[in-house]
DNA sequence: CAAGTTGTGGGTAAAAGTGGGTAAAAAATA
DNA sequence: TATTTTTTACCCACTTTTACCCACAACTTG
């Protein structure tokens, strides 16, 4: 199973290529491949999920019924932008222009590991989503790491 | 399960570089594998878990929901400082640039091992952390173990 | 006391990250 | 369909960073 973590000021090329960090790297299942889905992510930024990843995802898709309007509509805006992509000889993958405009990506790359997926944002975009949060780091992490908690989430 | 103790007084080179205390290093558990997950601690310094002590902390990130918004937070915050280290010949890991900097890292080191963890200050910080205390080590051990017991000898 | 271990420093080949040229493929146009 | 234009895939090249050695003094241990 891939799984990341850590992040990574890189640069975009005028060709639209971004690098995948080599601590990432070496977290990628065999079974990806080193191929990756990359869709339109929650939040301003793109999704980059392994294959092996992008499976489960699809998988979850399956589920879904197609009968039901919210499902369809889900479906629709998942796959939309979608776009398989494969590392080139210097780890490299290629962003669609569509996903660049809807992040809102120019020269400079803030990379992100984020458990299942990597996700790739405009540094300042990231930087203005942290601000708008309310909780900071510390009472996350006490959140999740505690041992005697009922539920992560609050009352 | 590895489990450590003891404080040290090291040095960081001109590479980021640490060693690990050999004290320390006979506490680890096998399935670590010499590999440590560091990141970033409470108060200013770097938590640097054995890989068998982060894989709990992963398997709860694990049982969050990527489709929540909170969630997603939830793992950005505590995976965006995560950095995989391994040690090298000679029982060294290397720091990344940015912890340092968010513990204030310069030349020398104050090595605490904290059960589960072992914890990399700056030796100023830690001398002020304790100062900035309120309750000595006796009190706190007090409180700390008083299991909302009725005492026998209250008043 | 010899032999190994520990903590520290540094040199260097390999890897990582970035940029760009060009031929093949695809798309657009006549 | 034939021709031109655009896009894409695949090289090559360069700089910076990292991984992996080797070295050595101080200390432990049998």
């Amino acid at each position: 199973m891939s799984s990341f973590k850590g992040s990574f000021n890189y640069t975009v090329d005028n060709k639209g290529r971004i690098n995948i960090p080599a601590k990432m790297r070496k977290n990628l299942a065999p079974e990806a491949n080193n191929s990756f889905v990359i869709t339109r992510g929650f939040e301003n930024c793109i999704f980059v999920y392994p294959n092996d990843e992008w499976a489960k995802r699809e998988a979850e898709l399956g589920k879904l019924q197609q009968t039901n309007k919210q499902d369809r509509l889900f479906t629709r805006l998942l796959l939309q932008n979608a776009v398989d992509v494969e590392l080139d000889g210097q780890h490299r993958i290629v962003l669609s222009k569509e996903l660049m405009e809807y992040a809102n990506i120019t020269g400079e790359v803030f990379i992100l590991g984020a458990f299942d997926r990597i996700e790739v944002w405009n540094p300042e975009e990231y930087k203005k989503y942290l601000e708008a949060q309310q909780e900071d780091y510390v009472t996350v992490a006490e959140k999740v790491f505690e041992k005697k908690r009922v539920s992560i989430r609050q009352p």
